[in-house]
DNA sequence: ATCCTCCCCTAC
DNA sequence: TAAGGTAGGGGAGGAT
């Protein structure tokens, strides 16, 4: 891929940047390969300067070693480096033939292995021979400090690097394969095989596993950044579009333009997705793997929590899915194989796919690497040319493709969905209902977990359910936009157009992975390379902007150590912006004012989990220039931290968390917290009464009854308990269904800070004997209404429509419809309170009347603060949902409200799961 | 009214 | 061990 400024500029954008030592130079390029390359030199550069400042010269005892350090070893590969630094001795970041000397501790490591079959292969050796030796001052010999390994037969694991760990089962319904290879490989099942059999994609990706050490935090190593951008997936897609869109504009030239739509104007519209694109070509290199289940991930390890990106439709088969952790995955399917990322081959056919698109029609619209809308209207018959292309791209690239085509981007990409894998669909008008009628409404676009746990909780599960209520309604529920769009789309209508993609808003870098700080000094140099980055970014979009936003992540207090090795774990999302007198992409200034803002919104360096910088009110928007400066003294102070982080202060969400802790490791936790719901519901005890037991029953006594109530994606944690992650959204590792009392950004869940800020309708529920709309069997919980007159003006306004109604027939209030069009209801002055700066202060008080009924419906008071209570009110629904069934689908409903929130506070549903994040 | 900031959500 | 990014839409509430 070209600059993309080279398109309208070429002088200006590539003078710019002078020698190109960025790693992440794949922005010009657009190819991964130089990668490595740049990447070493730059090491080599921090090498020479470690070695100086050691002042350890070539007269050392390690003169003419020169190591290439494999896997986990002690001392670690930072350790070693300097132990070579100070002694005289060269360190290789990655193996190359200068190498003299491979360090490993990991026995079974497949890359050693291979290098075992070059014609002069270096010695392994322990770690301990480096230690050694410098103790002896003198090289001792390597024969001594051998891999056993290295005498095993060769063939085995040769691609292993990301499935070196033997499964501690074999597969059940992979008997043939060896319980301790991976099922795919070349051994796996096919007994033995020469080094030489492997075909060639395989050795060379081998190859390039060689270059990975073992991850490592910004804290230890110095090319931390390059590395993460080089590996991580969701870089690659995230930065795709920006790199597509040049390809795009090129070639749109010379492609047949669809024609304006004829009679009744409509259009024809074409969706094409490539079937599990990254699986699919992890394929190419390896047709043995045809049929098999198959995932792309960095992990493969049964227990491995690094993130299945793609898996092939036998591994969904299985319920594998992208975004799951590699755990939740092998434990769905245990003979799954694993296979590395290939960026650079996903790049290039990716090109393919869209050169064959802008052949069909100069109308495309891209949505991500596989992935795009075209406009072939007047373009002929619709399905011949997808078939075509479809052909195409199969021929082209050995990747199939499937594509929906309707007279909107909605059916054409509903209809993908349906035709996959390899499969086209078109979609008419006509047929739109029933395929809109067959949807869960979590499959129209734009809704994704949040917007469907809040559907659910108002009874609308399917797209049916959705045509049921008023565009109001779900505006109301919604709001405007989000719930106009989704009425409209549960009815079919859709007026968007294939549009080449607009102008970019926005060019920005994060990193919310490794990130591990010692003081604010590394923080500082963390947010400057950051800076460099985005001024490298602003530089390849031709863009400057002017105001400058800073993202954290800082660890939630008495957070414990992720599940992910060096994840991020349970955060708070922070962010603080200034707005620059002028456009600026200087590096410098990027890195000045970034810093600036690290410290305006005054987190400690330690608690720092993620750290991004974005710009906005960039150049090419004409209105940027006018926006205002930030003041030059914000009045604005720094905002506290949160009570919850006040180890002056210690609240009790430390010590619920530090339960949670024990919890995780209990494996029957998440069992013995459905248990415990379902055993006790008791609507009528004083919902002050403590929680408090700590012998949970397991999993096998869970009510069957109760099973069957539990959300699906409950049943599926209680399964698999805590082996298994939830299939990740990049929204879930961020925090939000909504502003919801339960949660803010602070870090306080239901926490003291929120009493004073406000009389919620939270603590006005009560319990009494008669439910108010009569229906209820005896001792049907019930809510308990403060009069009429106390209510405050708007309350009803603010509410859900669901809960509103109730309410209003409560109190014989008539329901009246609004006009249309949507509009806001007004929101209720806040009672003051909770400590001024705070983010979540707010968005504590934002629909807590929400959950006020929830709790009140059912005989629990939501005390802010009191998390038992919380989970005491989780009880009793649950109870509920099993003893009066004509109030399941209402229990269900405000259990799942509290839990979504829960949920977005804790990364876990409040006492139903041992997983933290 | 509209802008601005600080969120949250979604999609790949 | 493992690489949890990126951009846009959108909402709420205060400032102008
Ligand atoms: N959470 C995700 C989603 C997607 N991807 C990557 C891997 C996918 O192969 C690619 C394309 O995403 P798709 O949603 O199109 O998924 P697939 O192509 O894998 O499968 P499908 O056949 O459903 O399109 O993006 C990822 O890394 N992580
Ligand atoms: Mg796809
Ligand atoms: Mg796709």
């Amino acid at each position: 891929m070209t600059d993309p400024r080279s398109r309208s500029n070429i002088h200006v954008g590539v003078k710019r940047n002078a020698p190109d030592l960025n790693p992440d130079s794949l922005h010009h390029d657009g190819s991964f390969g130089k990668y490595m390359q740049v990447k070493n030199r730059k090491l080599h550069e921090q090498f020479e300067e470690m070695a100086a400042a050691a002042g350890g010269g070539t007269g050392g005892v390690f003169a003419g070693v020169n190591v290439f350090v494999n896997g986990f070893t002690v001392p670690s590969q930072l350790e070693l480096k300097q132990i070579m630094a100070e002694n005289g001795g060269r360190f290789e970041n990655y193996y190359c033939r200068a190498v003299t000397h491979i360090v490993c501790t990991n026995l079974p490591d497949s890359k050693v292995k291979h290098h075992a079959h070059e014609r002069n292969p270096p010695p392994t050796v322990r770690p301990e021979w480096v230690v050694d030796s410098l103790a002896a001052g003198r090289l001792l010999p390597v024969t001594d400090y051998a891999l056993w390994r290295l005498r095993d037969a060769p063939g085995q694991r040769t691609l292993a690097a990301f499935a070196a760990q033997p499964l501690s089962r074999s597969a059940p319904d992979r008997p043939a394969a060896p319980a301790h290879l991976p099922a795919w490989s070349p051994a796996g099942g096919k007994g033995q095989r020469d080094q030489s059999a492997i075909p060639d994609p395989l050795a060379a990706r081998a190859a390039k596993d060689i270059l990975k050490g073992p991850p490592r935090s910004s804290r230890d190593d110095p090319a931390f950044q390059a590395t993460f951008w080089q590996a991580s997936r969701l870089h690659f897609i995230g930065s795709w579009k920006a790199r597509i869109e040049v390809l795009a504009a090129k070639l749109a030239g010379d492609a047949p333009a669809p024609k304006p739509p004829g009679r009744g104007g409509q259009r024809v519209i074409v969706h094409i997705d490539m079937d599990c694109f990254f699986a699919s070509v992890a394929v190419l290199g390896n047709p043995e793997l045809a049929g098999k289940p198959l995932a792309i991930s960095h992990s493969a390890s049964a227990r491995g929590a690094g993130e299945v990106s793609s898996a092939s439709y036998e591994a969904r088969a299985f319920g594998v899915r992208a975004g799951m952790f590699m755990e939740a995955a092998k434990a769905l399917c245990p003979g799954l194989v694993v296979m590395p990322y290939e960026f650079e081959q996903y790049e290039a056919i990716s090109e393919q796919v869209y050169r064959l698109m802008l052949q069909r029609t100069s109308c495309v619209q891209p949505l991500s690497c596989d992935e795009a809308f075209m406009d072939v209207t007047g373009l002929g018959d619709p399905e011949a040319l997808v078939s075509a292309l479809r052909a195409d791209i199969a021929a082209a690239t050995g990747c199939t493709a499937s594509a929906g085509v309707g007279p909107s981007l909605l059916l054409a990409r509903l209809a993908t969905r349906r035709a996959k894998p390899n499969g086209q669909l078109l979609v008419t008008a006509r047929e739109a209902d029933a395929l809109l009628l067959g949807l869960a409404a979590g499959d129209l676009p734009g809704v994704g977990p949040a917007t469907r746990e809040r559907l659910d909780a108002l009874g609308i599960k399917s797209v049916a359910d959705a045509r049921a209520r008023t565009k109001a309604a779900l505006q109301r529920e919604l709001g405007g936009k989000t719930g106009a769009s989704l009425w409209d789309y549960a009815h079919g209508r859709d007026t968007r157009e294939v549009e080449p993609s607009g102008m970019r808003k926005t060019v920005g870098c994060e990193i919310n992975y490794g990130v591990r700080f010692d003081g604010q000094a590394d923080a500082d140099r963390f947010v400057d390379e950051l800076a460099v980055q985005l001024a490298e970014r602003l530089a390849a979009a031709g863009a400057r902007g002017r105001t400058l936003t800073l993202k954290l992540k800082r660890r939630k207090a008495g957070a414990p150590e992720p599940r992910k090795f060096l994840g991020h774990g349970i955060c708070d999302n922070l962010s603080r912006s200034v707005t620059l007198p002028r456009f600026t992409d200087s590096a410098k200034e990027l890195g000045r004012e970034g810093r600036a803002l690290l410290r305006a919104v005054g987190v400690p360096a330690r608690d720092i989990r993620g750290v991004g910088l974005t710009m906005a009110k960039l150049d090419s928007d004409p209105a940027s220039g006018a926006a205002r400066p930030t003041n030059a003294k914000p009045a604005k102070l720094a905002a506290p931290p949160p009570s919850a982080y006040n180890p002056r202060e210690p609240h009790p969400w430390n010590d619920w968390l530090a339960q949670k802790m024990a919890e995780e490791r209990c494996a029957d936790a998440a069992a013995a917290a459905a248990v415990a719901a379902a055993a006790e519901p008791s609507p009528g005890a004083a919902a002050a009464t403590p929680v408090g037991r700590a012998a949970l029953p397991s999993l096998s006594e869970i009510d069957a009854a109760v099973w069957a109530e539990l959300p699906e994606s409950v049943q599926r944690d209680l399964l698999l308990q805590r082996q298994l992650a939830h299939p990740r959204s990049p929204a879930r590792a961020a925090v939000g269904l909504r502003r919801s009392p339960l949660r803010q950004a602070g870090g306080l869940a239901i926490g003291p800070g929120a009493g004073g800020s406000r009389a919620g309708t939270g603590s006005r529920a009560g319990v009494v004997d008669a439910d108010a709309e009569g229906r209820a069997a005896a001792g049907t919980p019930i809510l308990a209404l403060p009069p009429a007159s106390q209510l405050e003006p708007g309350v009803l306004d603010a509410l859900p429509l669901s809960v509103r109604r109730e309410l209003e027939r409560a109190y014989g209030i008539g329901v009246g419809f609004r006009a249309m069009p949507f509009k806001s209801p007004p929101k209720r002055r806040r009672g003051g309170g909770g400590s001024i700066g705070d983010p979540g202060d707010d968005a504590r008080e934002r629909r807590l009347d929400e959950l006020g009924m929830a709790a009140g419906e059912f005989g629990a008071s939501l005390v802010p603060g009191d998390l038992e209570g919380a989970q005491l009110l989780l009880r009793r629904l649950a109870g509920a949902r099993m003893r009066w069934p004509r109030f399941a689908a209402r229990a269900s409903a405000a259990a799942q409200r509290v839990q979504a929130a829960a949920r977005r506070e804790l990364g876990a549903p409040l006492a139903l799961t041992g997983r933290l994040d």
